[in-house]
RNA sequence: GGAGGGGUGGCCGAGUCCGGUUGAAGGCACCCGCCUUGAAAGCGGGCAUCCCCGGAAGGGGAUCGGGGGUUCGAAUCCCUCCCCCUCCGCCA
């Protein structure tokens, strides 16, 4: 959510710097109409407010001293029905404002390229080399069901396509990069980490800018309350960055690191045509997500560190992969500045994406009050809020996958992950 | 699921029966000053948030879990919803 005041104040900025994202234009125009209307509401119900304030004190003191003060009373009665109006007109002008708030995306820093479409990202480094196979490289979905590690048959059976069933030494090769991302991020990158709820409430999605505008994206449960539902999250980014809503942090105390395992879920509307085979693209994902919260001062210095944290995954399981500077077309709703990690995926000769870093400055924090004191005291200001994958590890599997093939159809385990597997080296056949 | 208790400022905690100078006592924390070689203690003062008008000084409005109602006037009365706690039952 961007300040009412910064657009009433600065239109044509914020209108730029919208239009490089690809529109906002009319919504900005009804915005200000509005907070025009409200504010000639809002003198209007406080003069009278006023007035009614200073009467009633005088009818009070005038009762207390046995006068009769019915002439104040009555008029006071014609005077609280009229604010009652202006109320009710207001508190509409109110929600209008606020869902014409809550639709427009956050304004792109001023280092992020402007763009149309994914061509114009700017690819700002790259690591590995991407290793010869010395045969036709098999996408994961053979390499996997050949192994029989893979099985996306069953999983279309018990629940539908894009969902997937590993078996034996793929699911354990999933658990253990859970573990092993864990582990990283905890131990050597200073990350906390938490376990969270994977069901959460509107107002959390709110807060993290999933609803209202993505509630497509999303899996809900069905209550005999509407208000009541919960929504099964899409990213451990939503219950992470919400944890210290309403809540006002110690400078001090920043930044907040934090890191958690959770499968993720979405509904994956309008995506029918892409990713279609194999699971690059599912309905539910696990994935090892990074959030900092911190102050204004240092989030982009956070930003580059949380993409090297995020790096240094890929680098231990020497998978060769290009760091991504999204352009401002290209973003998430919430994010000023955004950061893909892009894996090498061998059967496709290009680079995927794999992790994406955000900083979404005070978008979320002001959607959901995240603040902070400042060290020396003083007025709470809002945090900044960064998200980013740690990585994503379904594709993680995949990438592994693909990239660790070998030409008699076995898959070898990356050394950093051995230990994690009881020494496993090389995944082969198993029958399912 | 049943029974009861409770939600007040950064925190703790009065006030709610009997509506009016209570944005809200008191304490803690925090900030400034005095005292002190320094610190602590002590003493004095300050200290909620948001919104609107204003160049500023300042003025006004709103906020005692959320929403609605009664009233000239609501933290206080009524309705409703939410959340938390305790006990019982059930259960991974």
């Amino acid at each position: 959510m961007l300040p009412l005041k910064l657009i009433r104040e600065q239109p044509e900025a914020v209108a730029r710097a919208l239009a490089t994202r690809g529109g906002g234009g009319d919504i900005l125009k009804e915005l200000l109409e509005a907070d025009r209307q409200r504010r000639e509401l809002l003198r209007t119900a406080e003069e009278l407010k006023a007035r009614r304030n200073r009467t009633s004190e005088a009818i009070g003191a005038a009762k207390r001293r046995g006068e009769d003060a019915s002439a104040e009373m009555r008029e006071m009665r014609a005077v609280g029905d009229r604010i009652r109006e202006l109320d009710a007109a207001l508190q509409r002008v109110d929600g209008d404002i606020e869902g014409l708030l809550l639709a427009l995306p956050n304004l792109p820093h001023e280092s992020v390229p402007a763009g149309a479409t994914a061509d114009d990202n700017e690819e700002i480094r790259r690591w590995g080399v991407p290793r010869a196979l010395g045969f036709e490289p098999k996408s994961h979905w053979e390499i996997g069901e050949a192994l029989g590690v893979l099985d996306f048959e069953r999983a279309s059976k018990i629940a539908k396509s894009r969902f997937v069933v590993l078996w034996g030494p793929a699911a354990r090769l999933e658990r253990a990069l859970i573990d092993f991302m864990l582990d990283l991020h905890t131990r050597e990158n200073g990350y906390t980490e938490l376990a969270v709820p994977h069901l959460v409430n509107a107002a959390t999605m709110r807060g993290t800018a999933q609803l209202p505008k993505f509630e497509e994206q999303l899996f809900k449960t069905v209550e005999a309350d509407d208000n009541r539902a919960l929504y099964l999250i899409p990213t451990a980014e939503v219950p992470l960055t919400a944890l210290h809503g309403n809540e006002v942090l110690l400078e001090a105390d920043l930044p907040r690191r934090y890191v958690a395992y959770t499968p993720c879920y979405r509904r994956e509307a309008g995506t029918y045509g892409q990713d279609t085979r194999g699971m690059i693209r599912q309905h539910q994902f696990d994935k090892v997500e990074l959030v900092t919260v911190t102050t204004p001062a240092t989030s982009y210095e956070a930003l580059e560190s949380m993409v090297r944290n995020a790096e240094e995954v890929l680098k231990r399981l020497e998978l060769p992969y290009r760091v991504v500077l999204l352009c401002t077309s290209d973003m998430g709703f919430a994010a000023a500045k955004t950061y893909d990690i892009e894996v090498w995926l061998p059967s496709q000769g290009k680079y995927r994406e794999i992790s994406s870093c955000s900083n979404c400055e005070a978008f979320q924090a002001r959607r959901a009050d995240i603040r902070y004191r400042p060290a020396g005291g003083g007025k709470a200001e809002l945090c900044h809020t960064l998200n980013g994958s740690g990585l994503a590890v379904g594709r993680t599997l995949i990438a592994i996958l693909e990239n660790y093939q070998e030409a008699d159809g076995s898959v070898v385990i990356p050394t950093a992950l051995r230990p994690y597997l009881g020494g496993l080296d090389r995944i082969t056949a198993v029958r399912p």
